[in-house]
DNA sequence: TGTACATCAGTGAACGCGCGTTCACTGATGTAC
DNA sequence: TGTACATCAGTGAACGCGCGTTCACTGATGTAC
């Protein structure tokens, strides 16, 4: 049953959002083609009609969870609040709307080519916006706090997610919020605080 | 054909070692039982006479990676050694024999609870060996300076590897070297550097 | 605007394959005398 | 110490199952007149 050109092209962004939550929530091995047509209201025959993969659309479901985080990040102009809310309990709890490289992290570098290449590019991207939100010290100095603010944030949603007891993770949520809601490794001028 | 109780202990150790290796390398599903035995030099018939499955046989390899781990880490006497170590290059390129959590990283949470359980009593002991290795501020100040620490060289690791540019993940490992060497966030106290 | 036909998005059965797991069997090891 | 037999670690064929992918088919959509 052939349906209007405009339903397939709103059926082809309901399966790259139902993979996009999915992958992100089980894993790209955890997840079927065929959970996923379902996720998105189809039957899995229809699938490589609209993609030429798994890996594919593998590819382009990170792709469309980067662009919006890339999205949602533009209203920060203060880095310790986006920093706050990467470390939520919220995000914490959803990894399916969450960050793509918390919630996928190491199986990333097991992927093709187009997942690893989109990926590298958001990471660039994301140490410039993070290096352009701190102030004081040099250049080359805000540009490490930058990779180290990213690095603990994403370390740190990965181990609160990874541990089994609520209240350690809890603990390790809020130690990160505050070491790197400050961009640490400035170098100390002030000595506040 | 039955071999002596020994070699029959040696041949055990060899598939737990296989896994925890393989594992690492390649993801929990990408490694399959058969793999693993021919791995260990067996063949798969014979694996269900040391494992209940392959989930046991998870949570066993994790808990060997995790307990040699800890027995390397008890020769660092300094916190910026250990952190110079974790983060080098050669530990980037040798995901079978590093690091659990940077190696299976998300793929943890969606493990049993013999996998999880294990990781949750490594990760506490972890914030315990680094804050008993920082100087200076409370307790509770150096409690959160560790799990930041963890949190930044486990982040650094997972993004060094994740970009496909073997540039930028040379920058994210020195930056979080750099900076994660001195476990950031201290009270700034003396204000060097 | 209305009709006739070609197009093609989606369906569901089927494919080969590799997976985790089971099991009857083998033959060297361990034990009892 | 030597012999006879029970034990059991490891083998390899086989199991059911779910996977990614293919394909003949359907029937509503899009197009040409």
């Amino acid at each position: 049953m052939r349906v209007s050109r405009e339903q397939a092209a709103e059926n082809h962004e309901r399966i790259v959002e139902a993979a996009s939550r999915l992958f992100r929530q089980q894993g790209f091995d955890g997840v079927s083609v065929d959970a996923i047509m379902q996720d998105a209201g189809l039957t899995h025959g229809g699938f490589y009609g609209h993609f030429k993969s798994k890996e594919d659309l593998a590819a382009r479901a990170v792709a469309r969870a980067l662009a919006k985080a890339t999205e949602r990040q533009k209203r920060y102009t203060d880095l310790g609040d986006l920093v706050s809310d990467y470390l939520s309990q919220r995000h914490c709890d959803d990894r399916g709307n969450g960050c793509v490289i918390a919630a996928l992290g190491a199986d990333i570098v097991r992927q093709g080519s187009g997942v690893r290449g989109g990926l590298t590019a958001h990471v660039r991207s994301q140490f410039d916006r993070f290096a352009r939100l701190i102030k004081g010290g040099t250049a080359a100095n805000r540009r490490k706090r930058a990779i180290a603010t990213l690095a603990g944030i994403v370390g740190a949603m990965t181990l609160a997610r990874a541990v089994e007891d609520p209240a350690l993770s809890k603990e390790i949520l809020a130690a990160a919020r505050e070491i790197f809601g400050k961009a640490p490794g400035g170098p100390a001028v002030g000595a506040a605080d």
